[in-house]
DNA sequence: CTAGGGTTAG
């Protein structure tokens, strides 16, 4: 064989994707002491690896090569941006020019702009625009578009468009990224014009807009765009935009649209990709289906770590902290390994069941065994472990010597727990510590109120008093939604307009009645202003909540579970109220509030009364 | 030989 036709069929290996091939070509080249007559083997071979996702090979060979040119150094940045190791691609970047002496080139910048888009990271972004514009190649599309894509990213629309507006002959690509960023700021009527105004569209502009309003939150929106897609007849030839739309289903907690769009997933014969599952599996815990997320993640081939990760995270928050960590077992057993997210999952499972020793272990293993950094959130997670379990000096020891300025949640974990323990001369000192920090929590703010009410300290008493007050006028209004599969109805804490307002005040207090035969005592700690007993009781008689619930029982079909979303957390006088209801009925209610979710069921939650 | 746009878990 001649040596450029080794090289097209290397070429060929990475167009197609083909390691193995590639592989026995590589060794063919070295038997033939062929990659001594040129520099263009190694290079071609670094990028078919790289393609292939076989990044070892490619940083064995070019830590191999006697000397590196400019595009043996874009082949390995390539293989590190695809390999989703950008932060690499830019220590390596600092290699290139103080151990070989070399410039960026145009190939290189737009690697390395690449690399800062993905990472978000603005300031070495900038740098290397201003390295840029006084370059040689200071007039080149590509850089620029990346650097469109790169603006757009960083969240910084307006200069975005200004570097688009200097490309000379714009194309898909460059149109595509500036609509993106239009897109995730919210600015819908550019983003549309743009989009309108587009010489050439794709599906793959399309779905830069549809997944840019997404992640920006503007799910109605996507899912508008989406129809309009549907109407123009574009042919959806890849299932990216599925992923998207099914993150939106999630977002937006509405399970029927998240099963439509799983219809068409079926339907446009996309079940087998692992990114559409992965997002299924997330989008069913999230919608509080986690029957249908079990089936999703159980009927799948592939099963990766974002697989494992969702179920168990899904398992966790839906209170079956046993199944969760017995998943992970049966993860580990098939060779994959762990990463941070599947940790913060495991944690999280451990802490709501006080599994402390296992718990403990975990974290450790994460350190020893997968050399994995723990963040502020896992000690976090440390903390409340140790001290809902009653380990209060472990937990303090933890949050005096973790690497990380401890957060709001970390020391309310604490406080609660010297709340319950009576541990008031520890309580105060934790205490202080969140007045200097300004909790930003209500319920935190109890906590401190009472441990201070507790040590007599009455001055510091009305100081967290008076921040409450403030905390208070802040606070977004309280809203529940209820699902009703076809319909959903919102709605507002002492909202007193609704048309069925006297059905649902006629149930609601039939079931105070029943409540309080049972045992049911109003707990108004929570409730702020000075006022009457009577006039406490009223006010959490109408959380918003309650009306979904009320509303729920009266429109769904006997027997069917209840779906709530909660746009806060539910309060503790809620929470012993829906337990009492789930019992009267007979009825399961779920309800997914800002931070977990909630099974009512036959009197006992699946949080087991820890939120 | 080498570069730029759209998808997943906290």
């Amino acid at each position: 064989m001649h040596h450029f036709q080794i090289l097209r069929q290397i070429k060929e290996c990475s167009k197609f994707q083909l390691p193995i091939q590639g592989k026995k070509l590589h060794a063919h080249v070295v038997k033939s002491g062929l990659d001594l007559h040129g520099p263009l083997y190694p290079n071609t071979l670094v990028d078919m690896y790289g393609k292939c996702g076989h990044l070892k090979d490619a940083v064995q060979l070019f830590d191999e090569m006697p000397s590196r040119d400019l595009a043996s150094w874009a082949s390995i940045f390539t293989a590190h941006n695809q390999a989703n190791l950008p932060k690499h691609t830019l220590i390596l970047f600092s290699g290139m020019t103080s151990s070989d002496g070399l410039q960026p080139d145009h190939f290189i910048f737009a690697s390395l702009v690449k690399a800062c888009a993905s990472l978000n990271a603005l300031k070495p972004g900038l740098q290397l625009h201003a390295q840029f514009v006084v370059s040689p190649f200071s007039d080149d599309d590509v850089v620029k578009s990346s650097l469109v894509d790169f603006y757009a990213k960083c969240g910084l629309p307006d200069i975005a468009s200004r570097v688009f507006d200097s490309i000379v002959s714009k194309n898909v690509v460059s149109w595509t990224s500036l609509v993106y960023g239009y897109a995730r700021m919210g600015k819908k009527s550019e983003a549309l014009e743009l989009l309108r105004d587009m010489p050439l569209k794709n599906l793959h502009s399309w779905t830069a807009l549809i997944s840019g309003f997404v992640q920006g939150g503007h799910c109605v929106d996507s899912f508008k765009l989406f129809n309009e897609l549907r109407r123009g007849g574009v042919d959806i030839e890849e299932p990216f935009v599925l992923s998207s739309l099914i993150v939106g289903s999630a977002t937006l907690a509405m399970l029927e649209l998240g099963k439509q769009v799983h219809r068409l997933v079926i339907g446009l014969g996309y079940e087998s990709s692992s990114y559409v599952s992965n997002t299924l599996i997330d989008m069913y815990a999230k919608c509080s289906d986690i029957l249908a997320a079990e089936k999703i993640f159980s009927n799948m081939k592939n099963r990766d770590i974002v697989s494992w990760t969702s179920i168990i995270i899904g398992m966790a928050q839906h209170g079956r902290a046993v199944e969760a960590l017995s998943l992970y077992d049966e993860m580990t057993l098939t060779g994959l390994k762990p990463n941070e997210v599947t940790f913060t999952g495991l944690m999280y499972a451990c802490s709501h069941v006080g599994l402390v020793d296992k718990g403990r272990r975990l974290f450790k293993s994460m350190v020893v065994d997968y050399g994995l950094k723990p963040s502020l959130q896992h000690y976090t997670c440390l903390v409340d472990l140790y001290s809902r379990s009653g380990h209060l000096e472990e937990a303090e020891n933890v949050l005096n010597s973790m690497p990380f300025k401890p957060d709001e949640a970390a020391w309310a974990a604490l406080l609660s727990a010297c709340s319950q323990a009576g541990k008031n001369k520890t309580g105060v000192r934790i205490a202080n510590h969140l007045l200097q920090l300004g909790p930003e929590d209500p319920s935190t703010c109890i906590l401190m109120s009472n441990i201070y009410a507790r040590a007599a300290m009455w001055d510091s008493v009305s100081t967290v008093r008076k921040l409450m007050l403030t905390l208070e006028s802040k606070k977004k209004p309280g809203y529940s939604c209820v699902d009703l599969g076809k319909e959903n109805e919102v709605f507002y804490a002492g909202e007193t307009t609704h048309p069925m307002k006297n059905e649902i005040f006629g149930l609601l207090k039939e079931l105070d009645a029943e409540m309080r035969k049972r045992g049911y005592v109003p707990d108004t700690s929570l409730v702020l202003h000075d006022m009457e007993q009577q006039e406490k009781e009223r006010q959490l008689f109408w959380h918003s909540e309650r009306l979904a619930v009320a509303y729920g029982l009266l429109k769904s079909a006997p027997g069917t579970s209840i779906r709530i979303l909660k746009n806060l957390r539910v309060c503790g006088d809620c929470h012993t109220v829906l337990k009492f209801i789930s019992s009267i009925v007979s009825r399961e209610i779920v309800v997914r509030d800002a931070n977990r979710f909630h099974h009512f069921k036959d009197g006992v939650c699946s949080c087991r009364d820890f939120w």
